[in-house]
DNA sequence: TTTAAATGGTTGTATATGCAACTATATTTG
DNA sequence: CAAATATAGTTGCATATACAACCATTTAAA
């Protein structure tokens, strides 16, 4: 390895960065599997409206760690597909609040034991012990990067 | 939680795709603000070429974990952009070997230095024995896959 | 209160992804 | 040797991403 080279091997970033794509890609295999039209992104609304159904744009960008204009476009295809509708606040005329259609939630229930599976095989062969190592280690990379990574 | 709910809070897959989507983010504001016109997926492949230069396109798009089709489009801007260049090989008209142009090893080595700094803001605070552990579970959860993992 | 600034959402543009169908060339097989 | 098959790469299509500019509405300020 020359100097002014970096050491992939023993970086976290790329190590990690192959593995998540590993993993993505086979949760959007197993949901083509199961005949679910969903990708992973549109999973991860449908859980957050499951947690908290009605939050507006704006709010749900935020949780689901994407630029509004993305959530935008995201939500017009779930809205086209029928798992999601919106509807304008009384209140602040420039504001949409989101909610499962109940396609939706339908589509969301089918997922869980698809997920769980999945889930499953990414933690086999790991011990208790591991993942909490593991997801310590996680939260510290997301600290290290400190608020501004919430801007997004 | 409910029973047919997943435990995401204790579950690695979730915890991981949050991580990698905070440091891409990072990594392509850390190229921005260096004025390097550069994606993660196209320093992927200076990587590689730095390593091996003049592979063909199906030995790079493996290398790179990404779809053929994929691949040939991530060439295309990188070859308007001039940082890489095709030439079609003598003994097999059907393939292309891929070089980098001296502009590409310009960029190549330009983007060193920032990437190890987003590599040394992922890793602050992180012990040398968390950074094995952690890199052997990564392997352990893309052993879990398997083969198939490498056919995308 | 009229104007300025902030806020929620959409749209244009550029980038990236995979699958399936396709072209051209090479190899294998009958 | 001709026909079938395999391979390298491209293209159409669907999906997803961010930034910047924009529109409409609401709130703040002069």
């Amino acid at each position: 390895m020359l100097s002014n080279d970096i050491d992939f091997e023993n970086s976290l970033g790329p190590w990690m960065g192959k593995t998540v794509k590993i993993v993505d890609y086979q949760l959007l295999n197993a949901f083509k599997l199961h005949q679910l039209d969903l990708t992973k992104e549109q999973m991860v609304v449908l859980k957050k409206l499951h947690v908290e159904d009605g939050l507006n744009q704006n709010k749900l960008a935020f949780l689901v760690l994407r630029d509004k204009s993305s959530l935008a476009r995201l939500l017009h295809k779930m809205e086209e597909k029928g798992y999601i509708f919106r509807k304008q606040c009384k209140e602040d005329k420039r504001c949409n609040k989101v909610f499962l259609t109940e396609l939706g939630k339908q589509v969301f229930t089918k997922a869980i034991p698809i997920i769980k599976a999945v889930i499953e095989t990414i933690e086999k062969n790991i011990s208790l012990d591991e993942k909490k190592t593991f997801i310590s280690i996680l939260k510290k990379i997301q600290s290290n990067f400190g608020e501004q990574s919430e801007t997004l």
